[in-house]
DNA sequence: TGAGAATGGGAAATAAAGGTTACAAAAATA
DNA sequence: TATTTTTGTAACCTTTATTTCCCATTCTCA
């Protein structure tokens, strides 16, 4: 197996990858480490060495080709592939994403919601339907669903976890407030808990008026 | 100078808060920080740790009182006093955050929402007022605002928190897919890259595959 | 009431991560 | 062809994170 790289790397590259995407939009061709560095704000060491983690990309007396280096970014993070996402939730935030055009641009292709709700069960969400929670087993074993974003209260979540583990889906989008209970190694989970970042931003307003 | 904490520490604390929180609901008197490391999964040495660089909370051969810890970390966390919160933005994701009842139990109070859409601006969430974007100095200036969270397109989203610097406010939530370029240190900037988090869970699935 | 067990505090040690420096090798450029 | 640019990579240094260890305090129970 080869080295494992340290998730703090991996943090990293979606903003390579936003930046190498703008420069791209601008026409540029070719950027050096030290360009890019004076325009993100991080050493030229530092981008050399997270980017020969997952191999040589750029050139000597050259610097970095914008569009190679962007596309094999995008292809370390898997977007050169589209993943399809279901979201179990169709409140606020469920329909929040769903209705977000950015994550269809990298390949993220919402396919259906879920909801207990009677009330939001049969609408459409940008063409998008929204599904009784009931039908999980049957849609899923119809058609592959790699992502479930979770954007339901946190009650029920842990229960919902176990039942997309047992479907073989891939990846969990944890919007719930709970840390799931999911043992199995072959599913990510990746959470996202917006009242831990605002209770973070509050501890630093309380930290700075000191 | 007392010493800095490390946003680390500060990451993990709303999580102590949460189970805390949970341990509270069900009438559990005390901890120790051996039983709370099982429950938690992490050492029963680095909740010690965490805790103490905030001061020493617990008795030795007792362990911790929960309520107590409780609202200790609520105090370390700034939820012992409310927020005001305005929502830049009130597209889905401005509005699910508005609707988020769980906010305002921290104290987060939401009290303006902010849109250049004429088709939005005038209308109610939950009975906050969705004013236009050109009001925000006036709006400002009647009423103190801690902290702004930014759900907007990222082309305008740099200009917004120049004015919103400009203004005085406390903190910035960043939503939006760029980065801030906020110099001031009076100013918290805590972002929320969502097309981030995704991103890396997609390179997780990629390299599980492997 | 006293002995032994439980438990946090805090210092010190260890480990991991992050970041910098330095330079050879490769390619571009003049 | 000589010079300049710039990457790739190893070695090193620094900071941060985590664990270990032991003392002092408090609890529990006979």
């Amino acid at each position: 197996m080869e080295k494992e790289i340290s998730q703090a790397v991996v943090r990293r590259m979606p903003r390579y990858y936003r930046y190498l995407g703008e420069l791209l939009e601008k026409g540029v061709e070719r950027v050096s480490s030290n360009e890019l560095s004076k325009l993100m704000k991080v050493t030229a060491s530092q981008i050399r060495q997270d980017l020969n983690n997952f191999g040589g990309f750029g050139q000597q007396g050259y610097g970095y080709n914008v569009r190679f280096l962007h596309e094999e970014i995008g292809k370390i993070l898997g977007l050169d592939q589209t993943h399809s996402l279901i979201i179990i939730g169709a409140g606020n935030l469920g329909q929040a994403i769903a209705n977000y055009g950015r994550f269809d641009r990298l390949g993220f292709r919402t396919v259906a919601l879920f909801d207990v709700n009677p009330a939001v069960i049969g609408k459409e969400i940008r063409g998008i339907k929204v599904y009784s929670l009931d039908d999980l087993e049957s849609f899923c074993s119809k058609q592959k669903v790699d992502i479930a974003a979770l954007t339901m209260p946190k009650q029920s979540a842990d229960n919902t976890a176990q039942r997309l583990v047992e479907l073989g889906i891939y990846a969990i989008w944890n919007f719930a407030h709970v840390d799931l209970d999911v043992d199995d190694e072959s599913v990510i989970v990746e959470n996202v808990h917006l009242s831990d970042s605002l209770m973070q931003l509050s501890y630093n307003i309380a930290k700075n008026k000191k």
